[in-house]
RNA sequence: AGGCGCGUAGCUCAGGGGUAGAGCACUUCCUUGACACGGAAGGGGUCAGCAGUUCGAGACUGCUCGUGCCUACCA
């Protein structure tokens, strides 16, 4: 006990000092490395990162997902896993392409000055820049992943991969190439998939053209909210059966303003309801007009260019911008009669969900998977081989599965996988395999021509869970660790990854490749909406880390985790996490300030003192939670508890509790059991906040002998069954010293003035309990002297209460407030009486009595004798006090 | 148009058939040898509305209203 006070850590906690510290001994450490010599006896967890985009800032949604994962790997990694956690980016093939384009433009330059090589080298540049970005994001998050083994899309492993993908499918028939309708943005010159499109309703004109019938019969009109596309009909459509049309199909209506003719055809598509019911059909920039076109055998005029201009085929508007036509076209529709009526409608609009241009769908050559078939095996997988949490997301999961279309994975950007197609300058040959063909294996010919496109960015994702790990190698990576154990991401990406993965995975290893998929809430911002890397409404986590420090962060996000639902995170609730994080400093402080070398663990017979059973007693309760949230991913239950364990347990109630030990002869073992409860709570909270955890494991006395506390197990199970009694006495005791604590503070006698009081306890089993703990009560309640005789009378001037049917009488000669008194006595009273009058409801009726469990009726009865007695109780002190 | 979710304390959100919870904010008292980023004690809620199931409903069912998101071939 030499210096009892220093602790030999600061009196606050600092997390800048702490989180750099502890950052660059991790680093150091190689902690998060598996050894893959080693045996994996109590089996083995591995998930891989959902690869950021490289050129990306780390936003809420990362956060929230890497503090998750972390939490999973760390939490197994104490249950003696061996843990593997693949980090990497991924190259984001538009995104970054766009973003290194608006980088040129500013320079004064663009892609097509630089031409394709020295463009993709710029790209590689960036992406050296930024990508240490968020590389240096992730480890500020403290995410415990093995960096050993951080991977890139465009990996040569990964590519290598993407390649064989490719060739395979092909091989297979399960891509193909072809000229279809595809959704065309006409800033990024690119293709996109359907999921990339982005629907969004705006307010339009919905404008009523008149066609003139051929035949000079009347007319036949039209409703459009492009009325641009009508230099592109091929024909008018109506439903077989509307009653107002079936004459005129058939016959042909002449378009205004170019006078081309189209026939009219029935087709039960066709909505009778919307507008006109009459159709017009304009094959080269509608899907369903596409569709239409191809079952009609009607002929396809494009009129809009890749750069969203009118083209040749649109006669006098070539060359205008498709909003200059639309303008155009309406004025000489109305002009020239041809317009009935404009009205506003509401209608959705595809968008790119890269750059928010408006999509123009338009036919073009391009390289589609056929992907019913995998679509089926990864259907088929859920919930079998993956369970999918919360289950609610597998209903959307089927849906999307059965209504896929074949994917379109080409792309007319230059950052990303090549498409390894190759065509014969002489014969015309199409050859794809893995590498470059010296020559045509057709006519020998050595001019080979690669295909320009590159592939979408998702199609290498879709294969992140294996190619990481080595595929199509036979790696040692592949056989631990393949299947991975869970793939955690938000719900935003369901569609363009998690089922493309499945898809992949499976066709390709026969396996699932994660057996569980915890699917997130997504942070979103005030108003809801949810952040994205492109809508720049992003709230910067790392803002957050300099105020309030990565564990606050982290253990916030943790706690707002609940399944299924949105984040809305809010800084106060961060705050409040800070505020934890110094308490649990603090607390352990304290600890520190009051140890004399590391005290051996307390043997169970020594555990004497109640409130060491009850402590260690409620941290087998908190053992067994934790271990149960964490594997049901309800991280806010894990998080909650160990709020309310360490702040209104440990610290409320235990620290103070021995305090008046730690002065006396009860101190060796006020030690032990504090260092034990300490040691358990550090290793319980640190998968959700490693930062303070290690700093505070490192402090703690005999560090020399320990092992770092991320290897530390999850501390074994104590058999406290013997305690059980003992923490209900506890209770007991908190009760008391709580009813006392209430008086004083609702009489406003203040703490200076040490009162004294007398306890009447109910039995002699409650009158040994307050005998015992004679001392801590008065401590803790803040007496100078305390009398317990169940047979003492009370004095007329004094506040009373009830609690755990023991009478807790403090005499107030002097300062007493009669009236105060007697209003608290009063509200007690009330709130005792209408509680009673709740269960008097209950158990008058018979069918309660009757119908209820037992176990529940007995209670309530229970609870009714006792709220009977503590107001009779009350009653007389009232009586009394009113004389 | 379908699908999914949400409406609980002033605010942000947990919970979930058996007497309503947390953080922040609020009120009163307290510079007590871990912590004022603290302590003690309080106030505050017909758990959106209506019906149903049940001995018992914030919780389960249906409908209504409000609100958010996702998907979609309504021109």
């Amino acid at each position: 006990m030499s210096d009892a006070r220093d602790s030999g850590l600061p009196a606050g906690y600092e997390p800048e000092t702490v989180e750099a510290r502890r950052r660059a001994l991790w680093e150091e450490q190689r902690l998060f490395t598996p050894d893959l010599d080693a045996d994996a006896a109590a089996g083995v967890f591995s998930i891989v990162i959902p690869p950021p985009n490289v050129t990306g800032n780390l936003h809420m949604g990362h956060a929230l997902n890497l503090t998750l994962q972390d939490i999973l790997c760390r939490h197994q990694r104490r249950l003696g896993r061996q843990v593997l956690w693949v980090p990497g980016e991924d190259h984001a093939g538009i995104a970054t392409q766009n973003v290194v384009e608006r980088r040129l433009k500013e320079e004064g330059t663009g892609r097509h000055a630089l031409g394709r090589e020295a463009f993709v080298g710029r790209v590689w540049q960036w992406k050296e820049e930024y990508g240490n970005n968020i590389r240096r994001q992730i480890k500020a998050m403290g995410a415990s992943v093995d960096w050993s083994r951080e991977r890139f899309t465009l990996d040569e492993g990964l590519s290598r991969a993407v390649r064989r993908v490719f060739v395979r499918l092909y091989d297979e028939g399960l891509i193909y190439r072809g000229l279809y309708i595809v959704n065309w943005c006409s800033r990024c010159r690119t293709a996109l998939a359907d999921d990339e499109v982005e629907h969004r309703t705006l307010r339009g004109t919905l404008s009523f053209v008149r066609y003139p019938l051929e035949d000079g019969s009347g007319h036949i009109t039209v409703a459009t909210t492009r009325p641009e596309t009508m230099l592109g009909d091929t024909a008018v459509a109506v439903h077989p059966e509307d009653g107002r049309y079936r004459d005129m199909v058939g016959k042909k209506a002449r378009l205004p303003l170019l006078d081309r003719l189209l026939p009219i055809v029935a087709d039960p598509y066709v909505d009778r309801d919307f507008g006109t019911g009459a159709l017009k059909v304009t094959p080269a920039h509608a899907p369903e007009d596409w569709r239409l076109g191809g079952k009609h055998g009607l002929e396809c005029i494009q009129v809009i260019d890749e750069d969203g201009k009118i083209n040749n085929n649109g006669g006098g508007y070539a060359g205008l911008s498709r909003e200059k036509a639309r303008e155009r076209i309406v004025a000489d529709l109305r002009e020239g009669g041809f317009l009935e009526e404009t009205r506003p409608c509401e209608h959705n609009v595809g968008h790119c969900y890269r750059c928010g241009s408006v999509i123009e769908p338009l036919p073009s050559m391009q390289w589609f998977v056929a992907v019913k078939p995998l679509a089926e095996k990864a259907r088929a997988a859920v919930p079998e081989q993956t369970r999918i949490f919360p289950s609610s997301w597998v209903k959307t999961y089927y849906a999307w599965l059965d209504n896929i279309r074949d994917w379109c994975i080409s792309r007319q950007i230059w950052w990303g996988h090549r498409i390894p197609a190759w065509t014969c300058d002489a014969c015309g040959a199409l050859i794809v395999r893995e590498d470059a063909p010296p020559r045509c294996p057709e006519c020998a010919g050595s001019g080979l021509t690669q295909d320009s496109d590159v592939l979408d960015t998702w199609f290498s994702s879709a294969l992140w869970p294996f190619s990481t790990l080595g595929w199509p190698d036979d790696t040692p990576e592949m056989r631990r660790f393949y299947p991975t154990s869970v793939l955690v991401t938000g719900f935003d990406i369901l569609f363009f990854w998690v089922a493309r993965m499945l898809m992949m995975g499976l066709h390709f290893t026969g396996e699932a490749p994660f057996r569980h998929c915890y699917i997130h809430a997504l942070v979103r911002d005030a108003q809801g909406k949810k952040m994205s890397k492109s809508s720049g409404n992003v709230i910067d986590p790392l803002r957050m880390i300099e105020r309030y420090g990565t564990d606050a962060l982290r253990f916030t996000l943790a706690a707002f985790a609940a399944m299924g639902r949105d984040i809305r995170l809010s800084e106060e609730r961060i705050e409040g996490s800070r505020h934890f994080m110094n308490k649990l400093w603090n607390a352990a402080r304290f600890a520190l300030m009051n140890a004399d070398g590391a005290p051996a663990p307390p043997g169970p017979d020594a555990v004497r003192g109640l409130h060491h059973r009850w402590m260690l007693y409620r941290m087998e309760d908190l053992k067994t939670q934790q271990g149960a949230a964490l594997d049901e991913y309800r991280f806010n239950d894990a998080a909650q508890g160990l709020y309310k364990f360490v702040w209104g347990e440990f610290c409320d109630w235990y620290l103070e509790l021995i305090k008046p030990e730690l002065r006396g002869e009860g101190r060796p073992l006020a030690q032990a059991v504090l260092f034990a409860v300490l040691r358990e709570t550090l290793v319980l909270l640190h998968p959700f906040i490693p930062f303070i955890t290690s700093e505070l494991w490192d402090a703690l006395p005999g560090r020399d002998a320990v092992r770092d506390i991320a290897l530390t197990p999850f501390p074994a199970p104590r058999d406290v069954a013997g305690y059980a009694e003992d923490a209900g006495r506890m209770e007991l005791l908190q009760g008391a010293i709580t009813a006392v604590r209430t008086i004083r503070a609702e009489l406003n006698i203040p703490p200076s003035r040490k009162a004294a009081a007398l306890i009447r306890p109910r039995d002699a089993a409650a009158q040994n309990l307050f005998e015992e703990q004679r001392e801590v009560f008065t401590a803790l309640a803040g007496l100078a002297e305390l009398r317990i005789d169940p047979a003492a009378e009370a004095p007329r001037a004094s506040a009373s209460a009830v609690s755990g049917g023991n009478e807790i009488i403090v005499p107030l000669a002097g300062l007493v407030d009669f009236a105060a008194e007697a209003a608290r006595l009063d509200k007690e009273l009330a709130k005792l009486g209408k509680e009673r009058a709740v269960l008097a409801a209950k158990l008058t009726n018979p069918a309660f009595v009757e119908k209820a469990p037992a176990e529940i009726v007995e209670r309530d009865r229970a609870r009714t004798a006792e709220l009977e007695q503590a107001e009779a109780k009350l009653n007389v002190f009232r009586d009394i006090f009113l004389g």
